[in-house]
RNA sequence: GGGCGAGUGGUGGAAUGGCAGACACGAGGGACUUAAAAUCCCUUGGGUGAAUAGCCCAUGUGAGUUCGAGUCUCACCUCGCCCA
């Protein structure tokens, strides 16, 4: 043969083995599409496994941040089919929300069209990926079918008067130009856009969350499936503290406008300190506090106290509270009254003290907390120490901070000499009986406001009635539809301020964002003129949306029954499959997306629509992805495209990768270097199947007995099945599928070292072995095997029923059985990495023979017996330092196992002259001798 | 300031209180190639050795418990998150 011909035909036959996974993923792809895997079986007796990750917001593409989340909950998805789980796996999509409005406005363009595009090219995505999901059951949350519903559970709310509207001072994000949630500001910032949030008084929509505040708390218990740091952080979050509400009275009347006296208001503060009650020297109140209003009338520094408002009110609120900041504050020209010592204290107004907390007064006590006490120092207020520290006397004057510790109380009348800790009940009784306070439970967690200013959400159902006031829009009448508009269009920014003409008359449809605490669905008249559903006279509709954690905090329920255009869900259905086996999404959603959504269980459960009062019953958070040291994002430029990879390598790498770079709840660093270890052990795994499988594919399947085998056969075969028992210990006990991957690379890297050639030297009790040789098939042949496989609906149980021993004969002996042993090992790996790189495994499964689905394949079984060894490796210490080693029998006794220790050669030199004083055995691991 | 988590080779990371560094990336050397890529083989924590013989040192720092500590306890340093 010419030299030339040769190599044109080798580098023939070596590119109808390459990995072709271009061509591999989509046929995959289409066919578990076609075979309908992801879907539910219904009336199964097969047990349910709901699995969930978190719908995405449709930003416009996913990164390899995302790809973690989906790759995550697609690789459980298919372990509980092998499993033989009943799964369901649904998909959708947040939809509505502030960045697609705020990308719309920048573009010219209609949200609604920005984000059915993003839609379109995420969910392309998806299926790129492999990651199954029933795309029969997608929702869409700005899909009037959808928020059709949520509408509906706003007026469920609403009738169990969990929603309601009121004055206060809300977050105000000037660049968003709406209110947050207190959720939703991080820091004193937006969490959107980083803006410094100010404080506004206005009329908004909340949800009653509060309400729930103690069940919301005490069902973290039942939560055992949810991770630690995140039921911390919501009970943080939630922030129950016991403590004591205390009267104090304004003294003396107020002045009025026009004729006559007010009565004097009293202010309520809540304190966790009580036993301090005789150290108040003065009063604070939070700059929003809305008895300041009162004060100011015809007070004579009024000016002054006004202007301080203002200004420490557009301080933010992480500067106002931080602990270091400079205290602030104005006398108001009032006294309040001590209720147990009837002193006169003066009322001042201060930054720190926060509406937010509490009641908004502040009882400040200088001596025992420290920001009464910086504040007190700042405008020279007396101090008075009424706990003594054992063993020093304080002494206000040279005091350099407050003391906050236990000890004896002082100068505090009846209860002086107490401790500090057993005086508070003392104290709190006392108030109760002359009914100036009570014992009270306060929580950090405050209503969820629910209303935003902007156009992309569900408008709220509700009219307002000039005759009825406030009327829910009726069931009926849902969904209350966002009024079709052209696009949306900022104010121009040479006049921020300016109100603009509220409508550009040449072009109705355009709707002009003024930047000013006005929605834009105000701006669209056929939208809110309306009549009273009640009394069918003029009304307005609420023109605000709601706020999108509404539209995720339900849409759980919806996927087992998106297209019933009679009810929100199918408590039947719901009742069936909830709680939420399996949740997974990223760690920000800790506290918002979580809590709303137990909320809402709860409300849903109360008003007795579903059986369970929690929704997920495991929660993972899976950890960030980080390149070049910070979260991937598109402000940042370093983000890291999925689609870029699986041109380049395929999606089973991608996949690979991404599980194989590290535990998956802890933060990962990403390497696009290091992905190229994943391809190429996909590719060596790829080379050695299609080299393999022609002479395993048709093998008879005999039961492989171990003891028949040769050493280095059942070395391999010992390894095989402890890898299967590694694999899914793995997966079930820990996640960690990053060990879980490598285990299978090191039983593959024993495969490939692992000889079957010469058959005959290998099983030397057999004779008439070694008749087996490698056969390299030729183009032609190999082509049949690569032909997309016919797939049967076999039964999918082993052995393979239909495989014709067309060369059996051959294979009856020693040699066939060595290569059992090879076929067990390759298809155990195949059926291990089925769920994390499946499309790969679907085609390596039928290239060795088999007819039938992977996912139809139950999860294999390691085999006790096959693991067992007769012999093990113990290791000789001497004072805890490996000197030496032992191979000796398993069932040894201890006492012949320590004399052989003691023989050894290398370890005698380390007990030379030295006296034995003790002997630890661990079995199956160690000897260790203490010399001395 | 409080609570929680983390700190291990050049890098990502492994190690039920029992051989620290599995698995992989990178690097170095070699094979193949006219050459490169790809692929394959070998080496790879540091020190000292001719040595893939030994020995010594090494898991943020310092103590402690233990026959034995990356792992448990205490203190400290640094980073991350949550709450102030």
């Amino acid at each position: 043969m010419e030299k030339e011909d040769f190599s044109s035909v080798r580098k023939k036959v070596l590119e109808d083995r390459q990995y072709k996974f271009w061509e591999i993923e989509p046929k995959w792809q289409e066919y578990w599409n076609r075979q309908g895997l992801f879907k539910i079986k219904e009336n199964s007796p097969k047990e349910k496994f709901y699995c969930l990750v978190m719908f995405p917001y449709p930003s416009g593409t996913l990164h390899v941040g995302h790809a973690r989340n989906y790759i995550l909950g697609d690789v459980v998805v298919r372990y509980k089919l092998m499993k033989g789980c009943n799964v369901l796996t649904p998909m959708g999509w947040d939809a509505f929300g502030l960045p697609a409005e705020n990308a719309a406005i920048k573009e010219g363009c209609h949200p609604a069209d920005l984000t059915y595009r993003n839609i379109a090219a995420m969910k392309q995505q998806l299926l790129h990926w492999g990651t199954g999901y029933d795309w029969d059951r997608e929702v869409t949350a700005c899909d009037p079918e959808y928020y059709k519903w949520t509408q509906w559970i706003f007026l469920k709310l609403y009738q169990k008067g969990l929603a309601y509207r009121k004055k206060a001072a809300v977050n105000w994000c000037p660049s968003c130009s709406t209110v947050l949630a207190n959720e939703q500001v991080v820091e004193g910032l937006c969490e959107r856009c980083d803006t410094p949030v100010k404080q506004k008084d206005l009329e908004q929509w909340f949800f009653k969350i509060t309400d729930y505040a103690q069940r919301l708390l005490d069902d973290l218990e039942l939560l055992e499936g949810w991770p630690e740091r995140v039921k911390v952080m919501q009970k943080n979050w939630i922030g129950r503290s016991e403590g004591t509400r205390i009267d104090f009275k304004v003294a003396g009347p107020l002045p009025s406008v026009g004729a006559g006296l007010t009565p004097a208001p009293t202010l309520t503060c809540f304190t966790t300190r009580p036993d301090t009650l005789f150290g108040v020297t003065f009063m604070v109140l939070a700059p929003e506090h809305p008895v300041i209003e009162l004060l100011v009338k015809d007070n004579p520094r009024r000016e002054e106290i006004l202007s301080f408002v203002e200004k420490a009110r557009n301080e933010s609120l992480i500067q106002r509270s931080a602990a270091g900041a400079p205290k602030e504050g104005v006398f108001t020209g009032f006294y309040v009254i001590n209720p147990l010592n009837d002193e006169r204290v003066p009322l001042w107004i201060a930054n720190y003290a926060l509406m937010e907390y509490g009641t908004g007064a502040v009882m400040a006590v200088p001596a025992h907390d420290q920001r009464d006490f910086d504040f007190a120092r700042t405008y020279k207020l007396p101090i008075k120490a009424v706990i003594q520290p054992e063993g020093s006397g304080l002494r206000p004057e040279t005091m350099k901070e407050a003391f906050t510790g236990d000890g004896l109380m002082a100068n505090s009348g009846p209860f002086s000499g107490l401790s500090n800790r057993g005086a508070i009940p003392k104290i709190i009784k006392y108030l109760e009986e002359k009914k100036l306070g009570a014992s009270a439970v306060n929580y950090r967690l405050r209503d969820w406001l629910i209303s935003r200013q902007r156009y992309w959400g569900a408008p709220i159902p509700i009219i307002y009635c000039n005759s009825c006031g406030i009327v829910p829009v009726p069931e009926k009448d849902l969904p209350v539809l966002l009024p079709h508009i052209e696009r949306l269009k900022l104010p121009t920014l040479s006049s921020p301020g300016v109100v603009e003409e509220s409508i550009d008359t040449a072009s109705p449809n355009l709707i002009i964002l003024k930047g000013l605490l006005k929605s834009p669905l105000s701006e669209v008249k056929d939208f809110f003129l309306t009549r009273c559903p009640k009394c069918q006279g003029e009304a307005r509709r609420a023109v605000e949306t709601m706020d999108t954690f509404v539209d995720s905090s339900w849409y759980y329920l919806r996927y087992l029954s998106p297209r019933d255009s009679s009810k929100p869900f199918d408590s039947e259905l719901v009742n069936r499959w909830l709680p939420v086996d399996q949740y997974i999404g990223g760690v920000e959603h800790a506290i918002l997306h979580l809590l709303y959504s137990r909320f809402i269980t709860k409300v849903l459960y109360d008003m007795g629509y579903i059986k369970f009062q929690e929704p997920f019953k495991n929660l993972f958070t899976q950890g960030m992805i980080i390149k070049d040291g910070a979260k991937m994002s598109k402000s940042k430029g370093n983000v890291v495209s999925p689609e870029d990879i699986i041109k380049k390598y395929g999606a089973d790498t991608l996949r690979l990768y991404i599980l194989f770079i590290g535990p998956p709840e802890k933060d990962a660093e990403w390497s696009d270097r290091a992905i190229v270890g994943s391809y190429r052990f996909l590719n060596r795994l790829w080379q050695k199947v299609t080299e393999e499988a022609e002479r395993l594919r048709n093998l008879p399947s005999t039961k492989i007995e171990p003891a028949q085998l040769s050493e280095e056969a059942r070395d391999l075969y010992r390894a095989s099945h402890l890898t299967i028992k590694k694999v899914s210990e793995d997966i079930e006990t820990s996640w960690h599928f990053n060990t879980a991957i490598a285990a299978v690379m090191e039983l593959f890297n024993k495969v490939e070292k692992f000889e079957v050639e010469d058959v005959a030297s290998l099983t030397p009790s057999l004779p008439g072995a070694g008749t087996t040789q490698i056969k390299f098939p030729s183009p032609g042949e190999r082509g049949k095997v690569e032909n997309p496989p016919s797939f049967g609906r076999g039964e999918g149980d082993s052995p393979p029923p239909c495989s014709p021993p067309s060369r059996g004969k051959e294979f009856e002996s020693g040699g066939a059985t060595t290569l059992q042993v090879l076929r067990h090992s390759l298809e155990s790996i195949t059926l291990l990495l089925a769920p994390f790189v499946p499309h790969i495994c679907e085609e390596l499964w039928q290239l060795l023979g088999n007819n039938t689905s992977l996912f139809e394949r139950p999860w294999p079984k390691y085999d006790p017996e096959a693991i067992k060894v007769e012999e093990m490796e113990l290791v000789i210490q001497v004072n805890g330092k490996v000197r030496g080693r032992l191979i000796v029998p398993v069932d040894l006794q201890e006492e012949e196992i320590k004399s052989r220790a003691l023989e050894d050669e290398k370890v005698k030199k380390f007990l030379d002259g030295k006296q034995v004083v003790n002997i630890i055995l661990v079995p199956r691991k160690l000897v260790n001798i203490v010399v001395r």
